[in-house]
DNA sequence: TAGACAATTAGACAATTATCTAAATATTTT
DNA sequence: AAAATATTTAGATAATTGTCTAATTGTCTA
């Protein structure tokens, strides 16, 4: 859960998610929305990758990324009972 | 937007913030419960009030903070909606 | 008002992170 | 199989972050 908290916490890669939310992309694709080198997106998204907020598949010379939304789901459904406050007592 | 983020990415953090979801603590408590310094815990404490994810109101010798849940809700809309996959075309 | 207690601020330092360029790997096309 | 294209890996570097100790500020009480 760190690493998932950790990979939303840079703009870039939240661009990235929002962006990928929409439609699936590839690295490329991804890498001309930035004004930033190829090699850093490829970073941003290895971290993301590893966060299991994203996938990454090859299609030819291509690797097509996509969200991984059920891990998305499982955030926010941490951040919810984070931070409900006065949720007192569960049990009963 | 990008400082609550940042604020939710240290564990230290967000164990402060499930602390006070549960009742509200001033400074010397909440750093008795970490294996750290007062300094240490005075400084998250101070990022997350910058992130206006908790509030800290002096009383006597001892500050009290206690959680922002408004805050907090927005945040969790922000990520509903951020990550939602395949909301398109909210218009019409 | 002097001493004690609570908390923060200041300043230093090590670890982590974001970025870059150059080089390597994988795939397709000619 | 050589050239072209897409992407990643490697290695360097500057900026940011988390932590510490020492010093400061604010408040209470004897």
């Amino acid at each position: 859960m760190n690493n998932t908290f950790k990979a939303l916490a840079d703009p870039t890669r939240r661009e990235i998610i929002r962006m990928l939310s929409d439609k699936n992309m590839n690295a490329g694709d991804i890498a001309s929305a930035f004004n930033m080198s190829k090699p850093s997106i490829s970073h941003h998204l290895n971290i993301l990758k590893n966060a299991e907020l994203i996938s990454g598949e090859r299609d030819g010379q291509n690797i097509i990324y996509s969200i991984n939304s059920s891990v998305m789901q499982e955030l926010i459904n941490e951040l919810m009972t984070l931070f409900q406050v006065g949720e007192e007592d569960k049990k009963s």
